[in-house]
RNA sequence: GGGCCCGUGGCAUAGACUGGUUAUUGCGCUGCUCUGAUAAGGCAGAUGUCGCGUGUUCAAAUCACGUCGGGCCCA
């Protein structure tokens, strides 16, 4: 535990943060908050698992930053907040990086190599060494989550969740086999994902055929179509057009041949054909239903079988293009996932005669259990004996390889796959995700929402072994199938169990049930189910509802959620689906979708590029509370976000205003042993200053607008709020107001209020940022917070969040301090104009009010205004006062005229131009109206049409503002010019003071000498401010003549003041 | 190929749903200035065809359509 002690002198993260969590640790904090919130109302949030394979790099942490920010808003709110960690650790990628690590070269060898128990424990291991990772780097990022109770889908207790849910959706129909298309390699005989596809482009030559199929009915009528994998002509069934291009018939000699219009000259200058005419053109959607005779109807003895209508036909589909080919699209559906869309499209069955490992079937008589690749050679041949073979060349492309081994892939259909089906429960899935609250919201309706419904069946089923098993096992003798729903299920149909047995395979695999229908032995189906399946099933696996339901139910449907927007068809899908069979409901209420963050170049961050931050490295460069600050506020959540360290530490600089903001708190409550007193604030605040009360009710603005915005999820805001409070209001505007104050006496009440205001806006605002800096948070509250107030709980975590104190409001008042902010900036323009330095005192700064509040405003704020501006008087005026000696322009107001006018606004605004302002004016004043000609028509202003502004004469200097116009009179007389002469000799010897190490309130002995007689003279007419402001106990103003002993003093240091010259000398006490 | 998001000085951003006077803020640059919390702050100056094009309108960063570029998801 670290003690009470003072703060450093400087901000450093990174060691904030390791005692920080040292405290945490020690002392069980994050233990007691949850016991602390143990009977509030529930708030439950459900973690959405982080795969554990790679490590947590700064996209994953800016999304935990954000749970984190969420789930200690609620706790702090006093809500018992349910926030079990959970892990998704099985799934391809997985075995991908085992099988590398392992060097083993295809899955097929997985068996051979090492056996299927032992790479299951492999990827056991490499679960458990990621997993270790994450959960360092989520509790250096400061996420407080239950990491003890962490459910991980690779669990028994986890998978049987999956069973259960998957034996009920086969009650209601919704699990079935079902066709997909997969990109497979057949020399690994196993179908591959499409990150694994993505990662195997390369350049291959093909041969590129194109080849005329007759039409039906009709002499000498051909579509001519193009491919380059000719083996897949043995089983084309279609032909396909877009409905929307155009389509024409040409005259090459004495055929007929369709393709599209806009492929027509680059097709006939291939095939060598000079001469021909174009007979007829129509648009491809006429053209549907058109059917044609398969090339190869005599050799396949399925095309003789089937004539569907859209069998050998043509039909229509989106997919196709005229970028190359013939725009007429060879449609095989066992063999491409497009052409497999449309046969299902237009009830097409599918021909699918080829094995996994890439040979002809019986099917195909003449290439039977030949290599598929090795055909491509022949078909062709074959074609042109049959007359239909347009044109062949040679062409390289790219091509997907098998990223293994190198082998090209065939897109092939499999019969053979799960699917849980989206008929029946598609209508149920889009309404109850309109109950869900999306942030933003059309995360939700249109990118959610419109997938949704027109969502695919969703195949399940992978040829992988690290996975949950599907639990189906199917009879060998009479096929029946049975879905199996549990541990105990399962043992009691069995005839075979092994000793040795988990939810895995191998062991699974070695299960054989009893078949119920005919006796016969069951085996299991060798899949395993897709890993957001298991995710998916987190609202109830990640608490055993299997087990005992009754948690299960206190929480669901759970209050919060938040990803990235990839999960939109991965786990908000899967979370979706199951639950609405499951339950009937939506499992989530709000859920917050998350851009990516990309590089500080705005590209994705890519391990094969190299540009990956990792979140450890991170957080131990910049620090967590940084990172978090910038993560959480830099971007909307729902905005994408480049990662630069650069703009970490300029959002850091905040922080640093912060700890100095609390530093100087420090010093002067440590010196004058303050201990805080809301009762006395409360009591006391009716007599406090102007600024106090105004920082007061900024604090409830501030927290209410916290607050709003945090229930919307809006971090982002929330955070700017506090952040933009802290280093404006707080740091620029009410501490350099207050510094005089802490120099009076001790018991001044003054004094103590002041304190008391910074300790109250101190400890509201450290308990909002809490959500954002943890670490930062906890640090102050201990070394700050806590020394000047007894009985604080040891946590900030521990607190309660600040709900806004309506005694405190003022809004007049904040409105009168935006009038203060504007003066200043004004009259330091006016000032810079004339070169009047700050430090100076000027004569007489006046407003030229631009509305009757403003006024007011200004005239509240006058006994600050005299110091805060240096100025010896302060004057204010309505706009008429001035009538006298103004020049006035004209200034159109576009909002009210433009409608009124119209086209003719700027004929009517150079008009203006022209006009006599003052003579407008008073016509606008005294009629409500008055008439300019603009091109010989005659116009009608009204009152508010046009506003009209002013020029006060030269010899003062000003500066327009959004509250008006300020002059400052720069006249010099010999009292402003001493009392500007005496702080710039102050601003010098502090300097001194601070260069020598002098505590605040160390007295010094002081000799000044100035090189100008003259200003000895000035400096003594102010010489007791001088004394004061420099905690002189003696003090000793010379001339040029005088010749003092500096060896004397301690410390000695000459200044240039303009054309003077001083030289100090200091004896500290 | 389809869907969604984004494009604003050298860099990073606000504003866009609800059109309106001189487009916000930060970094960097230049000059001035302030400071016994501050490695910070203030004032001013230079830097902009608000990706491009067309349309709607008296008026477009904002609305519509198209297009180019980036990102994500799906095929």
């Amino acid at each position: 535990m670290f003690s009470l002690s003072s703060l450093p002198k400087r901000y450093d993260p990174l060691a904030v943060e390791k005692k920080v969590l040292e405290f945490w640790n020690t002392n069980q904090i994050y233990e007691k908050t949850v016991d602390l919130r143990k009977s509030g109302p529930a708030w439950n949030f459900l973690e959405g698992p982080p795969t554990t394979n790679g490590f947590m790099h700064v996209g994953h942490a800016r999304g935990r930053a954000m749970k984190d920010a969420e789930i200690r808003y609620q706790t702090m709110k006093g809500y018992n907040v349910w926030r079990r960690g959970g892990w998704d650790m099985q799934g391809l990628p997985v075995e991908l990086e085992v099988e590398r690590k392992e060097g083993i070269a295809e899955k097929g060898h997985i068996e051979s190599s090492m056996g299927m128990d032992q790479f299951v424990q492999k990827c056991k291991d490499l679960t458990d060494f990621y997993l270790d990772r994450w959960v360092n780097d989520s509790i250096r990022l400061g996420l407080w989550l239950d990491y003890p109770n962490a459910y991980q889908t690779r669990r028994d207790d986890y998978i049987e969740h999956v069973w259960h849910f998957l034996k009920l959706a086969n009650e209601k129909g919704l699990l079935g086999r079902g066709y997909r298309v997969n990109p497979t390699c057949p020399r690994c005989n196993t179908a591959l994902s499409g990150h694994e596809v993505s990662q195997g482009y390369k350049a291959k030559v093909d041969p590129s055929v194109y080849v005329k199929f007759k039409l039906q009915d009709k002499e000498n009528e051909y579509l001519v179509i193009w491919t380059t994998t000719p083996f897949t002509l043995i089983s084309n069934e279609m032909v396909s057009v877009h409905p929307k291009y155009r389509y024409v018939k040409v005259k090459v000699g004495d055929e007929l041949w369709w393709l599209a219009e806009d492929r027509v000259d680059i097709v006939m200058e291939k095939v060598g054909v000079k001469d021909f005419q174009v007979a007829e053109n129509l648009i491809g959607k006429k053209m549907l239903g058109w059917k044609y005779v398969h090339p190869f109807k005599d050799e396949v003895p399925w095309h003789q079988e089937h004539d569907e209508e859209y069998m050998h036909a043509i039909v229509t589909g989106k997919h196709v293009t005229v970028d190359d080919g013939t725009g007429l699209v060879h449609t095989a559906p066992g063999f491409g996932p497009d052409d497999f869309v449309v046969a299902r499209e237009f009830g097409v069955p599918v021909l699918a005669p080829v094995t996994s490992d890439g040979k002809f079937t019986d099917e195909v008589p003449m290439f039977k259990d030949r290599y598929v690749f090795d055909t491509n050679e022949d078909v062709p041949l074959l074609l042109k004996k049959k007359g239909l073979l347009v044109y062949e060349e040679q062409i390289e492309h790219e091509y997907p390889h098998c990223w293994r081994c190198d082998t090209p892939l065939i897109y092939l259909a499999d019969s053979t796959q799960w699917f849980l089906k989206m008929t029946g429960v598609r209508d149920k899935l889009v309404e109850q995700n309109k109950a869900v609250d999306w942030i933003p919201e059309w995360a939700g309706t249109g990118r959610f929402g419109d997938w949704l419904a027109n969502a695919d069946d969703w195949c399940i089923s992978r040829s992988r072994i690290w996975g949950s098993p599907l639990p189906v096992w199917v009879c060998n003798d009479c096929n029946a199938e049975v879905v199996v729903g549990s541990r105990k299920e399962l043992k009691d149909l069995a005839i075979e169990f092994p000793d040795e047995f988990e939810m895995h395979r191998p062991w699974v695999d070695r299960v054989v049930l009893g078949c119920k229908k005919c006796g016969g032995k069951m085996h299991r189906e060798p899949f395993v189910t897709d890993c957001w399946l298991d995710s998916g099933m987190a609202h109830t696996a990640s608490v055993d509802y299997l087990k005992d339901p009754r948690l299960f139910e206190s929480l669901f449907p759970y209050d919060f959620i938040t990803e990235a927007v990839d999960q939109s068809r991965g786990w908000f899908y899967s979370l979706l689906y199951t639950s609405v069979v499951m339950h009937n409901k939506a499992s989530f209420k709000v859920c917050v979708s998350q851009e990516h963050v990309l590089d500080d170049d705005g590209q994705k961050m890519s391990k094969s590029k190299g540009n990956v931050v990792w979140a450890k490295d991170a957080l131990e460069t910049v620090g967590a509370d940084p990172f978090r600050v910038f993560v959480l506020t830099r971007s909307a959540s729902w905005s994408r976000m480049n990662y630069d360290q650069k703009e970490i530490d300029l959002v850091r600089r905040n922080l640093d205003i912060l700890w100095n903001v609390t530093l100087f708190a420090e010093t002067y409550m440590e010196l004058d042993t303050f201990q805080f007193d809301a009762k006395r604030l409360k009591k006391n605040y009716k007599k406090a200053e102007l600024e106090d009360k105004w920082l007061l009710s900024r604090v409830q603005s501030v927290v209410g607008q916290f607050h709003q915005n945090m229930e919307k999820h809006l971090w982002h805001q929330a955070g700017r709020i506090i952040l933009d409070f802290i280093t404006d209001d707080l740091s620029r505007v009410y501490l350099p107001i207050v510094k005089k104050r802490v120099w009076l006496d001790s018991e001044d009440p003054k004094k103590i209020m002041a304190y008391d205001v910074m300790y109250y806006v101190l400890q509201t605002m450290m308990r909002c940022l809490n959500v954002f800096t943890p670490f930062l948070a906890e640090k102050i509250h201990r070394d700050f917070l806590m020394r000047f107030q007894k009985n604080l709980p040891e946590s900030i975590n521990m607190t309660d969040l600040p709900e806004v104190e309506k005694v405190f409001l003022d809004l007049k008042k904040e409105s009168a301090f935006d009038v203060l902010q504007e003066l200043r900036s004004a009259s330091s323009h006016a000032r810079n104009k004339k070169g009047v330095k700050l430090r100076h005192p000027v004569a007489k700064i006046t407003l030229i009010a631009a509305s009757k509040e403003i006024v007011e405003s200004a005239k509240s704020l006058k006994p600050l205004l005299l110091d805060d501006l240096n100025t010896t008087d302060f004057e204010v005026f309505e706009t008429d006062v001035m009538e006298g000696f103004v020049q006035l322009s004209i200034k159109p107001d576009y909002k009210v005229m433009g409608p009124k006018f119209k086209d003719k606004m700027k004929d009517l605004v150079d008009a203006l131009q022209e006009t006599d302002a003052a003579k407008l004016r008073d016509d606008l004043g005294k009629n409500g109206t008055a008439v300019v000609e603009v091109g010989g028509q005659k116009l009608k202003l009204e009152l508010g049409d046009v506003h009209f502004e002013e020029t006060l004469p030269e010899h003062l200097s000003h500066a327009d503002s959004k509250v008006g116009r300020v002059y400052v009179d720069i006249t010099r007389t010999r009292e402003l010019e001493a009392m500007g002469l005496v702080r710039d000799v102050t601003r010098r010897v502090q300097v001194m003071r601070k260069e020598i190490d002098l505590s605040v309130d160390q007295s010094i002995d002081v000799l000044i000498r100035f090189s100008e007689s003259g200003s000895v003279e000035l400096a003594e007419m102010y010489k007791d401010y001088l004394t004061t402001e420099i905690r002189a106990d003696s003090l000793e103003l010379v001339g040029p003549k005088s010749k003092p002993k500096w060896s004397t003093y301690s410390y000695a240091k000459e200044w240039d003041i303009d054309d003077l010259t001083i030289k100090v000398g200091m004896n500290p006490k």
